[in-house]
DNA sequence: ATCCCACGGACTGGATCCAATCACAAGGAA
DNA sequence: TTCCTTGTGATTGGATCCAGTCCGTGGGAT
């Protein structure tokens, strides 16, 4: 999507940055093969950086790698989705509360931000960025490391998910996430961890629930 | 600990477990730089297999990678620990009910098996191994990959304190830690869920909060 | 004595070449 | 026709060599 900026850092964080955007925006999709040399020629460098580039995408749960075969974007069925969304359940409260007494006045005022332009503009695309960086904002003062990096890969092993769950779904429960997120930011603003985990909890139980029920996402791609 | 078996493997797979061993049986410490020509020497490769190795460890979350200055096994404060063990109290539960209605009889009996070991045998060294062998079978049956390698993650990047711990407070509350498997391991027999995640809970709970009150655990190490 | 700059060593990062492995297709035998 | 086997092309895995970067050290100037 973006298009790669030369020069600017190590070789393998641009390939690594190239590519997490290719998976993010949906260009390589689940199950598909990375081929090392057809990436290389692409950025006008050799395998070794890509090799490494797939090595960092891998620790974020963007690819999976087998050996003498290569690596791909995981494919993933509806039962694993159904989990990683309750993983989001149980840690994502714990992250709201470790980040919230941290969280400053600026960084809520970003997330307010955030929300006014979700409720303006319903571009699938910007939609997914935007509600990404709503929910990864409120977690930025969490002063555990892991727990931020475990949560990022796990809203990145689902993004294609979730893209095509909201394509198919349309914009009509659109007003349900506004109105959730408004409560959550309001929770936020408050500094009160006990509403901000209900909201945030059952923000993401109702998308798991309603994710559920459109099993036609997981359909098995084209070989 | 153990010794490399040559010839077993793709190079990069048998320095990976080499590498690994060494950080969970702690002879390599947080915050030690792993130089990638010494390791190559020391296991009679190239140092680019090392590289692909120090990914695939940092992916376990055993590493951490700095530009331009190598590898280390991360160094956690008091607090990231505490947020860790919180984390496995949320997740670990999560996993004991999504293995239970498929862990086999076998499965169970190994468990059975493994806490005998750890009631007979004292050791330091062999409690962490047969610890960790104990829980995780239990996980074993889980059908999500994602549940089951954070949760690895997880154990990974606390082993170290973990070892720590028990090297000061010693034998004397070994049996708590018993009768904590033996009522799990009874509820996990009669396939109950509700008390699986009770006791598991509870478990990692009391271990979180006595580590809490030994804070000489997280001494800054000597540079 | 103290601060600054330049030099050098040590280490990681990247490119090229070669080896090993796997998948697929074509051909032969039952 | 169907199954097995074998060979070939494509792709990943590994070794060696070279470039870039960082950090500490030592000399010189103020």
């Amino acid at each position: 999507m973006t298009e790669l900026q030369d020069g600017v850092g190590a070789a393998s964080e641009r390939i690594a940055a190239y590519l997490r955007d290719a998976i993010l925006f949906g260009d390589l999709l689940p199950g598909q093969w990375i081929r090392q040399e057809e990436v290389a020629a692409r950025l006008g460098t050799s395998r070794l950086p890509v090799r490494e580039a797939l090595r960092m995408l891998e620790a974020e749960g963007l690819t999976e790698h087998e050996a003498n075969k290569g690596s791909r974007v995981p494919l993933l069925d509806q039962h694993e989705v159904d989990v990683v969304y309750q993983m989001r359940e149980r840690l994502e409260p714990l992250a709201l509360t470790e980040s919230l007494p941290h969280l400053t006045a600026d960084q809520i005022e970003h997330m307010e931000h955030v929300q006014a332009r979700i409720e303006a503009d319903v571009q699938l695309t910007e939609f997914l960025v935007l509600d990404r960086e709503f929910h990864l904002t409120s977690y930025t003062a969490c002063p555990s490391e892991q727990l931020v990096t475990t949560i990022s890969r796990l809203w990145n092993s689902t993004q294609h998910y979730r893209r095509a769950f909201m394509l198919l779904s349309g914009p009509d429960r659109r007003w349900v996430v506004n109105s959730e997120h408004r409560l959550l930011l309001d929770a936020i603003r408050r500094k009160d961890p006990v509403d901000g985990e209900r909201y945030l909890s059952g923000h993401i139980r109702r998308t798991r629930i309603e994710l559920a029920q459109h099993p036609e996402v997981f359909a098995a791609p084209p070989s």
